[in-house]
DNA sequence: CTGATGTGTCAAAAAAACGTAAAGAGGGTG
DNA sequence: CACCCTCTTTACGTTTTTTTGACACATCAG
């Protein structure tokens, strides 16, 4: 439904074919994929890259599948699916109590497995939610994911281009950005000489946005160079 | 084995003999259960009783299990398990990514299938559950279970283009959606450019829910990005 | 002092996006 | 078949945003 692709995918298994088999399956769907081919790498790898998913063989050399999903247990909360020649029901019931998510038996099909890793994600997306991407200096609030800005505590409207340039002035926030850096991202690469465009939208922003724009708190000049968002 | 038990959960299989089995089986357990035993019954059970999971039957005398699925979640966020005779790759598929957590095919075994409920009821507790089924702002009300509008008090009658371009500006209230977004999310991913549309509904909602269409109070517009549903 | 350059401001012109009404096209139902 | 409801499409006036040009000012070098 939603584009929750090219999310990074743990794949714990020891047989060659199939890990051959889902890297073509997964990158043909967008996916990023990380394998581990035991156990304690996996373990490993999950606590370093900190996937967005992981799948794992039940029947791996080292530790018992159902080990794994355990430890992974004890500190992480991202999805588990269960790949597994063994379909006993004895089996499934173990690792669905240990903390997987899904089971899926071999031989399974790539579009039930794609389908459920998606409902998996979807459980993941629709569970973390209290990441709240704000950014604040002084009584300037940029809030990105409602896409609102305050000075204080009145809402300014901003248009587009306003806003897309503040946003990328924030993303770099007290770093100094060249006149061409800021008109290729805001306006794409073609514009990197329309210095003029520039001047305009930052006397907009300061307009709006700055107590007293003659003597701008938050957007500071260059000169020579560039524009500043000043940091804290 | 937790204590998740006496959990509701909705029934809905048009098959006696396995209503039968899994009242034992689930009454054995400690679960509470509702029935019902064709699609429509279903999702009025679901609207009034609020579930904490439902099982539905893919091969209902009514409708189609997947369009129960894709009603229900036009609204609910409960957990829904498919249980279906039918085992091909497809059904599953579809009915996964109708908004099906989970699917299980017959003949099944009560203690996966078991396990899968409490994999599935695992999910719901964890994820916050702020799901009240109806959404207010100023004197908008949204009543998504039963498909409802009411400005004040007067209930307002929408098509269904307009109900679900009301929904999903709803789902994502306070956030601003693209045009793209809601236009992919509404009449479909083909649809993705025909920013005309959204005018002309975004302007009948308008119309049916403002009291000064000229002025809207909720159906916000972002000129050049998209329309936000105001919140609070 | 003067001219060149980089900068900030303003406002009109041009372009793009938006709102609205209304006509045409299906698609069901009685 | 005729009717009603909804969706699609077109047209046009309005609003908002972007672009553009003109000008003032400051700094700095010659």
């Amino acid at each position: 439904m939603t584009d929750n692709e090219e999310a990074l995918v743990l794949l714990i298994e020891d047989e060659a074919q199939i890990r051959r088999f889902l890297r073509a399956a997964l990158g043909a769907h967008g996916y990023r994929l990380v394998e581990s081919t035991t156990g304690e790498d996996g373990l490993v790898q999950a606590a370093t890259r900190l996937p967005d998913l992981v799948i794992v063989d039940l029947g791996l050399p080292d530790l018992d599948g159902v080990d794994v999903i355990r430890k992974l247990r004890e500190w992480a909360s991202v999805p588990i699916i269960v790949l597994s020649a063994r379909g006993q029901e004895r089996d499934k019931i173990t690792a669905l109590d240990a903390g997987a998510d899904d089971y899926v038996s071999k031989p399974f099909g790539v579009g039930e497995l794609l389908a459920r890793m998606r409902v998996a994600l979807r459980h993941a997306s629709s569970a973390k939610e209290p990441d709240q991407p704000t950014f604040t200096v002084g009584d300037l609030k940029v809030d990105l994911a409602h896409r609102k800005v305050f000075t204080g505590d009145k809402e300014v409207h901003l248009t587009p281009i306003e806003f897309k340039l503040l946003t990328t002035l924030v993303r770099y926030a007290g770093k100094v950005l060249t006149h061409r850096q800021l008109l290729k991202e805001v306006w794409g690469p073609p514009y990197a000489d329309q210095a003029h465009y520039l001047r305009v939208y930052m006397a907009q922003l300061r307009r709006k946005l700055e107590a007293d724009p003659a003597r701008p708190r938050y957007f500071l000049t260059e000169p020579g160079v560039g524009y500043r968002l000043a940091s804290e």
